[in-house]
DNA sequence: TTTTGAGTTGTTCGA
DNA sequence: GTCGAACAACTCAAA
């Protein structure tokens, strides 16, 4: 009987698997997930996707171990583990899912290069996207550079229907696995950081029951409202899915599969959920953009900005990190994302655009601390995100739009629920200054216990000040070009 | 080849 | 307080 290794990677599900699909229909399956963190150069998992990982694992594990089998854990070298497991089981085939990260190719390269002339089978399934790389193209055969064309382009493509979980007969294991405690992907393992994820579990369920309730409870009433309410920090109105699909817990496909169904029976949704869908576009595009340019994650898209003439004050830098520059919509978010691993999407623009544009501060070092602390940390997302609010990127946000933080405080989070529930010391203020303790009268102030420079800073900047230097700033690089 | 219309998420100013 | 225009010019994608 045949005998097949799935290495699981960032695709941690039973459903939807193809290649967990066909390993099962030619014998019997070792299921191998192996932490290699010295392929991806720069950028090996970050604190916070490391908790989730962890929890995804064992998730993972649990539902193998039901179906009779065990999740071989192992660390280091794909190819060297993959070579050790092969030769003590005899497998003959080795079966995975593409992976679209700049280094995954190479990784994958060795893989088929080192097993193809030994009689071992290498396959690779696509399963991680909707659309492969290169298959959504421009008449004139490029990839996309805009996301609305690029959008249109793919919604004209068939999306295959998910696979169901596959019957698996798991292979007795005779390789030995190892003690995921050991691997110390908990913050609190590691002694740089305080108690850092204590209460994630409460707000989280890393793992595929996890991936689908969130979905289900999505799709159930909150999508209705996802137009406008996605906007609104203080309320519930997306889906939280991206930690679940950073890992593979749930599929795109699935998202997508479900997604068409809920527009059949709700068809007064249908706006909503497209508006919801093109939020997995954007994730297909961001892939697509990284296999068109893969240092995304390193150099800005338009070459014009490698002149850019960034501040980066180390002192702005950590106030803005820590939720202190004195802006309360940007410290609700900076806090947001150090207590939960997560912040919302309106929020996460608002923070990027005061650290490049109000601070000057390279984008580079905001994505270095999201990818830290990001739950859903995402190499493409994430680097293809901050370039575009930086204007470096592909379609990016033109220059001149600096997100006023004050006004979008008072848009999105009028009565300041959202700035009070992250920075309690403003809980007493009225909301006519919640988002401008500065504004307000210094009788207000202090009756609402608030002391400007002592329990919550002064603004770091000031807005129109620096809203003006950074158009100065982006007028250096426009003459150079 | 040339032309044309459009481009995720905004802000400010002046009428 | 509300509204439209200006903020620049460029690149992309399709006709």
């Amino acid at each position: 009987m045949s005998t097949t290794i799935v290495l699981f990677r960032q695709d941690l599900r039973l459903h939807d698997h193809p290649a967990l699909t066909a390993a099962a229909q030619r014998g019997s399956v070792i299921p191998v997930f192996v932490l290699d963190d010295m392929a991806c150069g720069d950028w090996s998992m970050g604190g916070a996707s490391r908790w989730w990982l962890k929890q995804s694992l064992l998730s993972l594990g649990r539902t193998i171990a039901q179906g009779g089998g065990k999740l071989l854990l192992r660390r280091g070298d794909t190819l060297t583990v993959l070579k050790d497991i092969q030769s003590q089981s005899g497998a003959d085939a080795i079966y995975f899912s593409r992976q679209y990260q700049p280094w995954s190719a190479g990784t994958e390269k060795a893989i088929n290069d080192t097993f193809s002339g030994s009689g071992v089978e290498v396959k690779r399934y696509p399963g991680t996207l909707l659309h492969e790389p290169g298959s959504v193209l421009t008449g004139s055969g490029t990839g996309f550079k805009v996301f609305t064309p690029f959008w249109r382009a793919a919604l004209k493509l068939p999306v295959a229907m998910p696979l169901p979980s596959p019957t698996v007969n798991w292979a007795d294991s005779i390789s030995s696995s190892e003690d995921l405690d050991a691997w110390l992907l908990d913050p609190e393992e590691d002694s740089r950081v305080p108690d850092w994820a204590k209460g994630w579990e409460n707000i989280w369920k890393p793992g595929e029951d996890g991936a689908h309730g969130a979905l289900e409870a999505f799709l159930e009433a909150p999508v209705a409202h996802y137009s406008e309410g996605r906007d609104i920090p203080a309320r519930r109105y997306t889906s939280r899915l991206s930690p679940h699909l950073k890992f593979g817990e749930i599929s795109p496909r699935q998202v997508w599969a479900s997604a068409q169904q809920r527009k059949l029976s709700a068809p007064e949704w249908t706006s909503a959920i497209d508006k919801f869908l093109a939020e997995i576009g954007w994730r297909e595009f961001c892939y697509q953009l990284i296999d068109l340019f893969d240092a995304m994650p390193d150099r800005p898209f338009k070459d014009q900005f490698a002149g850019f003439p960034w501040d980066n004050s180390e002192a702005h830098l950590k106030a803005w990190q820590s939720g202190m520059t004195g802006y309360p919509i940007v410290d609700a978010g900076m806090r947001e994302l150090w207590q939960t691993g997560f912040m919302h999407n309106r929020v996460r623009m608002i923070v990027a655009s005061f650290l490049t544009k109000h601070l000057l501060v390279h984008w580079l070092e905001g994505e270095r601390w999201f990818w830290d602390c990001l739950l859903d940390a995402d190499i493409a997302s994430n680097a293809c995100s901050w370039q575009w609010v930086a204007g470096s990127g592909a379609d990016a946000a033109p220059y001149f739009r600096i997100f006023n933080p004050i006004a979008q405080g008072q848009k999105f989070d009028p009565e300041g629920e959202y700035v009070k529930r992250w920075c309690p010391e403003l809980a007493e203020l009225p909301k006519k200054f919640v988002h401008a303790p500065w504004e307000a009268p210094p009788m207000t102030v202090a009756s609402a216990g608030v002391e400007l420079g002592k329990n919550y800073p002064e603004p770091i900047v000031d807005h129109k000040t620096a809203r003006q230097g950074a158009l100065d700033a982006y007028e250096v690089i426009k003459k150079a070009s």
